[in-house]
DNA sequence: CGCGCAATTGACTCATATCAAGATACGTGG
DNA sequence: CCACGTATCTTGATATGAGTCAATTGCGCG
């Protein structure tokens, strides 16, 4: 895990902090440089003509984003908490690629593993009910917490329900009465608003995977 | 375009020929291979527990499968159409990275592009109504058809409605419906069952972007 | 402590799925 | 090359899951 930036980038690194709230990449722009969050979480996501919204994917501290290679980022991103993160410039990325090689491959791994979700997110928007988008949702942020080094069953959900909607395919409401009735299931608890203790994760995967 | 198998790998390339409906690659299979169709064209999907099935994209001559980074094959691959491909090792591939070290660029930027494809398919399939997703796809498709060199306004669909239902997260009937509305309305018209002619693509476009 | 936005809950609507016939295209064998 | 049988596609009628519209509640921040 990276401590503020990604070792052999820290020289060449911008550092900056911004708020809750703040769009720090606009769809269509130069896509000049790469992100690294070090503090905080951001969204990712793309828009219709009419405002309709789709969240492509939260990103949270170690994350990169920017990798794609077209001359425009074709999504905005957002910061859902304050937020820290470095900068580099593209070109700057090419010249440490030239020095380290193997950068490319774990550029690449990345970039894999990125297509992989989005293959998975794919199956998830077309074709699972909204119960089982929320089932899928809490189990992917408790694998997130797990892989950061989190022990427990319970998850912090730091973005809104409107948010969540907006990456599954579901509207606000949706996504509220479906929270109700899991708690109401005993499936899962809350604490508070943000807080969601995966009560029985076996029933869960059960939705989740869908039969 | 590669006119067999790509370039550099020609040397290494085990080549075979398929029917229609023959599965070449198994979701949870050991992912030992990359392959590069030839001839023909093919569907990658995912499957839930009880069927439902979520087509991941459709790929033709050309297009390179395989190259995710797991130790499984996270899709599964079947010929829509007869088929010819070259299958690799990646073990191969690892050498061939090493002789030529821009091929793993070039694998970066596929992948690069791969991503930046499913993401706009998850705005798709997370936030457009019927007549939006099937105006995309015809649109997609003559795009396609336009980069390899052909020049027209018709585009030729050799999958299913079902296919096309399971990749836009509808279903048969839907997709049917839809054709047949934009039909009626003068947006497209139809040689046959498998070859629709974009009558009026601006049209179109004002629909698949959703305002 | 109270103000304001976010979340929840309820009543109703609507787009798309589902179920059910027909119609058309397609491959096969005569 | 044609006739037949089967698949696929189209069209219609109805059902339903999620969206929309509308209050109400309650949490979190100043």
């Amino acid at each position: 895990m990276p401590v503020d930036c990604m070792g052999v980038l820290d020289n060449i690194a911008a550092k900056h902090a911004i708020d809750k709230g703040k769009t720090f990449i606009a769809e269509g722009d130069d896509a000049e440089s790469v992100f690294n969050i070090t503090a905080g979480s951001a969204k990712i996501y793309k828009l219709l003509g009419d405002g309709r919204r789709q969240i492509i994917g939260f990103l949270g501290v170690g994350d990169f984003l920017g990798l794609a290679p077209g001359k425009r980022y074709p999504f905005s991103a957002e910061a859902i908490t304050s937020m820290k993160y470095c900068q580099f410039k593209r070109s700057h990325m090419e010249e440490v690629f030239a020095e380290y090689p193997t950068m490319r491959r774990k550029i690449l791994d990345i970039a894999s593993n990125e297509l992989a979700e989005a293959q998975e997110q794919m199956l998830l928007l077309g074709r699972k009910t909204a119960e089982e988008k929320i089932a899928s949702f809490l189990l992917g942020r408790l694998r997130r917490a797990k892989a950061l080094g989190g022990g427990g069953t319970s998850v912090d959900i730091p973005m809104s329900r409107h948010d969540i909607g907006d990456f599954l395919g579901l509207t606000t409401e949706t996504v509220s009465r479906n929270l109700s009735k899991m708690k109401s299931n005993g499936l899962i608890s809350m604490k508070g608003t943000s807080t969601v203790v995966l009560q029985d994760q076996a029933g869960l995967q059960a939705i989740a995977s869908g039969d």
